[in-house]
DNA sequence: GTCTATACGTTGATAGAC
DNA sequence: GTCTATCAACGTATAGAC
């Protein structure tokens, strides 16, 4: 489903050496600064290169181009992203399964808010970087999503909201927390989003949520 | 055509002619397209140019610079904004205004996806073009909303949920349809969010939301 | 493996003919 | 008011010395 980071040089496919592995950390995370406020038409080698503290033809030692790059940046993102996805079953408990789930949300929110934006930029821009992210596995695996609500709903565990739509209402409530973290700010007066902040934010979506389908909340 | 009170240079503050308004109207549009989908440093005047259908330097006639552009775009996009915003008041009934307030955002979510974006990415992106937008008024306006919600949960009309992030969940769900709408295709394997599309998923939100805050639908 | 020097296209912006 | 020609600055990318 993802796409692929080599652990080893994409030039010589030998074992990556510290050095390597150190300078390519670097990089990556200046990258992903710089892709994240500014896309990726919008961020400059050079930009990168000055962040990461080395000479701007060393981007284009380890990886090839900026596109090279920036498919790296994401896939870095995509992995962390699937990860925190596959939790649910139809044979949990809806109450307790889709806290779990706000709550694992919320805090890839809080923690890693550079790749909620990164992604976001991403798909603002057409997404076509992604579009062999996109594939019948991302929709089959989609679909499996959509179904555990089906049967939870089937099951009379929870009101026959639409399933699809209640993921994208998952998505967007949670990830606006990273997305728009600098509008939250400026609006309510706070310098940055504390931990406190996102456990109350995810309280508020747990409560809504779970009740407006129908599901009692977990003891 | 009717004789409508021409619009004012920018620049000189004397009526526009009609060339003017036209060519204005036509690198708007151009220029809102560009930036909705590379932001402010993603995209060249160049570009904007070429889809106007006019030579670059008329850019710089009309709009003195790039950022000059930008602002004349960001603020055409807060015109439209803050026009649907004002319309909640304690004295309505929760249901009512909640659902006229969910199925306006989601038509402006329709019609207007551009400029969700364009302001998307500005926030993203750090939103210091928007600093000015972000003043005191607009922090009493904001607290003036919330203060609705507070006045509905006093009197007993609703759950006592925090104001403050129900208008995070209500703002991040529906925006989420102009935003995302790539991936909402890519995933339900749509081509385009049609009229219909959109009134389901609002459908969906105003169910779960109105119940998840303990308020009864309205007749 | 690393970095300096550089090639060469594109950028935002302007000067000046019409 | 409009547009061609042009500028300096910056963009990505590479060649080649170390």
């Amino acid at each position: 489903m993802s796409l692929e980071v080599p652990a080893h040089s994409s030039r010589t496919g030998k074992p990556a050496s510290r050095i390597r592995q150190k300078n390519e950390q670097a990089i990556i995370q200046a990258a992903e600064d710089e892709f994240a406020r500014h896309g990726y038409k919008g961020t400059s080698m050079n930009t990168i290169a000055a962040k990461a503290g080395l000479p701007k033809a060393n981007l284009h030692y380890y990886f090839t181009n900026k596109m090279g790059l920036y498919i790296a940046v994401l896939s870095n993102i995509l992995e962390l992203w699937d990860s925190t996805f596959n939790t649910l079953t139809p044979e949990d408990d809806p109450a307790e399964a889709l806290t779990r789930y706000i709550r694992t949300k919320m805090e890839f929110s809080r923690r890693q808010p550079q790749a909620s934006r990164i992604f976001a930029m991403e798909i603002i821009s057409g997404g076509e970087c992604l579009s062999e992210y996109f594939n019948q596995d991302y929709r089959a695996w989609f679909s499996s999503r959509a179904s555990v609500f089906q049967a939870w709903i089937d099951a009379g565990k929870m009101d026959p909201v639409d399933p699809v739509h209640l993921i994208f209402l998952l998505w967007g409530s949670t990830q606006h927390y990273a997305d728009f973290a600098t509008q939250i700010c400026r609006v309510t007066g706070r310098t940055k989003l504390t931990k406190h902040d996102m456990e109350d934010a995810g309280s508020n979506l747990i409560h809504i949520i779970l009740k407006g389908c129908g599901i009692k909340p977990a003891l």
